[in-house]
DNA sequence: ATTGCAATTATGCAAGCGTATAATACGGAA
DNA sequence: TTCCGTATTATACGCTTGCATAATTGCAAT
């Protein structure tokens, strides 16, 4: 007669931190961040909203973890995306270009995702570090392919400004791709793409457009 | 004895609108989003809550409104900017890309006040037109100033490439500069965006970067 | 089987939110 | 000076939020 309680299984603290924090990145992807409730994040992981609080000190501590995991998680997919890249140093730059600049990376969900997160970062420094983080760990990786396409001797500073130069593009378009779909051809922003990252470091990266699909 | 109910003035509809769009604007600046309540609102603008439903529609309506107010004044800041700047072509466009790498456009105000709005731009069609209007508009301007910089006859779609990819240069380092300030050296932005904007449209904007302040 | 611990659920609370409505007082019209 | 329309304030309601706490139950050790 009572109230018929919930079952449940005991799932390990690993397990259910992950959980939490898949259904965050899920519900921020899709309804921003007035999407993430301790209710709506609770039920979406399969669990009661107090286990939020056995795990994470509070809900703005599970947020951060969520972002974290989120900078993370871009980073390992592009590492993977450049371990099965080809080895010629300007196709490799290419790819990495393209890949910013297609689904999933350049995606409406994606741009809602990170403007999520966005606004915390102003004044918590703890997500200011994991943004910057991520930011440098991508321009790395670019200075480092630039580095490579170019002619061994190239100036630090110059490939240092290259670099900068070059994320700014991808991250523009990526931007304006992901907010304005309708407003571009099919391929239009990765050929500006590949075309304007070309032109910064000195490279025609046309050759490398991938064939399109309509 | 009783309570002691306030003073007021009465202004005209035009006057309290424009007040509480500014004052939404204002605590969007410093507090995003979240510090956009009607009780916040209303007491930055100097009256009381109810005000607001008796001049908009709903809060959603005034944010709309607040949006709109905050893209015309962008553009009328860009607009003002360019009355004032050189002739010549290739110094306009100089004076373009400057403007917006430096305070107070590239702000880390700005970039929290633009955040704000952002995520509202998904499910709101009415926000995401005045977003594409505002894009749309930076752009042409954006266009027209390369087209008058390059040699007369180049090609429509030469024109649009370049200036989309221009455009997102020019976000993509906005963006960064205002969200790590920290990690730029002073004006490095600012020659990194002359630089680049220069190799995309093929010119040297170089000799156009004002002198520094340090 | 039984026990004990902690993982999990259930419930409640205070605060803040947007909105609705009633009461008031400003200021132009007469 | 009075009066009246309405701009403005005051108050309250219902809802949702994050968080705290108490009650339960799964499960490993014994």
């Amino acid at each position: 007669m009572t109230g018929e309680r919930r079952k449940f299984r005991r799932e390990g603290e690993e397990a259910r931190r992950e959980a939490l924090i898949a259904a965050s990145l899920s519900l921020a992807s899709k309804g921003g961040a007035e999407a993430l409730t301790v209710r709506a994040i609770a039920e979406q992981a399969g669990v009661t909203q107090g286990l939020i609080r056995h795990y994470f000190h509070s809900k703005e501590d599970l947020t951060r973890a969520a972002y974290a995991a989120l900078m993370d998680r871009m980073i390992r997919t592009s590492d993977a995306l450049l371990a099965e890249a080809p080895a010629e140093p300007a196709a490799r730059l290419a790819s990495f270009v393209s890949a910013s600049l297609r689904p999933p990376v350049m995606d409406t969900e994606e741009l809602v995702l990170w403007a999520a997160f966005l606004h915390r970062l102003r004044a918590d420094p703890e997500m200011r570090t994991v943004h910057e983080t991520r930011y440098l760990a991508f321009r790395d990786r670019l200075q480092a392919l630039i580095a490579a396409a170019l002619p061994p001797g190239t100036p630090q500073h110059t490939l240092r400004a290259r670099a900068i130069a070059c994320n700014a593009v991808i991250d523009g378009l990526w931007l304006e791709g992901s907010a304005l779909p309708e407003a571009f051809g099919p391929n239009e922003i990765l050929t500006i793409g590949l075309t304007s990252v070309g032109a910064i470091v000195g490279l025609d990266l046309i050759p490398y457009l991938p064939e399109a699909a309509a």
